[in-house]
DNA sequence: ACGAAAAATTGCGTGCGCGCAAAATTCTGA
DNA sequence: TCAGAATTTTGCGCGCACGCAATTTTTCGT
């Protein structure tokens, strides 16, 4: 097992991540250059991009990190009589509650900044390789736990778009009765419940 | 009606997409600058960026520009007691086939180059929009079409993944039985039907 | 037909993303 | 312990994306 080496990216990874949004939040994410947080993080900027494929990225990544394993531990911790839509939705659903979404200023600041919400939403597209593999683990065709994956992913996005579009229409005044954002993604994905049903079903 | 102003950026757009592709198909993808494509076209670079927003864009836009438009006119076309799944399945289908994809040779640059190809597969969302309205048209609730055409697009990307994954690797001499696109897209979509019908029943 | 309003084009400047090759660091086997 | 292999970091350079403000083109009311 090679340690030193992983330890030592996983180390500056993380710094990265916590360099960003610390000073996003400090200064505004406007106002931090990706120069910035690579001399917050000691490591050269070059480096930066060696981690990061963009300058929203690592800020995002800070709050958005090991979402994917979360999620089929979840699944995986549910037990087998559990249907396999109710033991996706409620993993995925569980993501998006409150606890585990890192500082709250974080998320208003995401919220609130166009650059940084549509790098928070495509980011869901981390969960699509890990929710094929335990949809595929529980005993459906590889071909179909793809896009049963796709799908829900896209709900994801779906329920946090419209999220989004309130919390940032709320700095504006403008309010209106919406659900919460676990109820949202739930509801979406819902949709697809006859789907999975399908899938399951030995034909 | 405002004309000539909406005439002469259409024409300008066009110019742009088929000076790309173009250019691209003559000297390869890779050597062809911002710069060229603008020159060619007889535009200023800045402007190139006032209608693209990437250099890969005007290339693949050249293959599929109306893709949005032909899908709500299918689906449009279609008579009311077909059921909304076929419909949807089949518009989408039919933008796959060979008919409308342009060139032949230009699919095949945009299969072999990974930065194309990524770009290609990213097109697939601007059916998303149209896909909505067709769908909320039938009389399903604008939440429900939203999900539901995310979807639809989610398979279609999937599906599309998977052939240029192929087509991509017959390069290395590595072809393995597939089907074909249209046969792949519909296959994947077709997961969806039971959640279709679960809802254009009102409950 | 003309002048003001609206909108598109353009040049400029800045920061970003990344390929490439050299330098530094870490790992492996003896 | 140490030399060579493997991997990561870094500097450099190029082209791209885009905000901004000035300029040019198109539209519209009279």
């Amino acid at each position: 097992m090679t340690t030193l080496r992983e330890h030592k990216k996983q180390t500056t990874r993380v710094a990265l991540q916590e360099a960003a949004l610390r000073l996003a939040l400090a200064h505004g994410p406007e106002q931090v250059r990706v120069d910035d947080i690579a001399e917050a993080a000691g490591v050269s900027p070059r480096t930066y991009n060696n981690y990061f494929s963009s300058r929203e990225h690592a800020i995002v990544a800070a709050v958005t990190a090991q979402r994917g394993s979360r999620i089929v531990a979840a699944i995986a911790d549910r037990p087998d009589d559990v249907d396999l839509a109710t033991a996706v939705i409620d993993a995925v659903v569980g993501q998006y509650t409150d606890t585990g979404s890192g500082p709250p200023e974080a998320m208003l600041m995401i919220a609130t900044t166009p650059a940084l919400r549509t790098c928070y939403v495509e980011t869901v597209t981390s969960i699509e390789e890990p929710l094929t593999e335990a949809i595929a683990g529980r005993g459906l065709d590889r071909e179909t736990a793809e896009v049963l994956a796709a799908a829900v992913e896209a709900a994801a996005k779906v329920a946090l778009k419209r999220w989004l579009h309130f919390t940032g229409a709320a700095r504006g005044g403008l309010v209106i009765a919406t659900g919460s954002l676990p109820e949202l993604v739930r509801a979406a994905i819902e949709t697809f419940r006859p789907a999975f049903a399908a899938a399951a079903r030995p034909r």
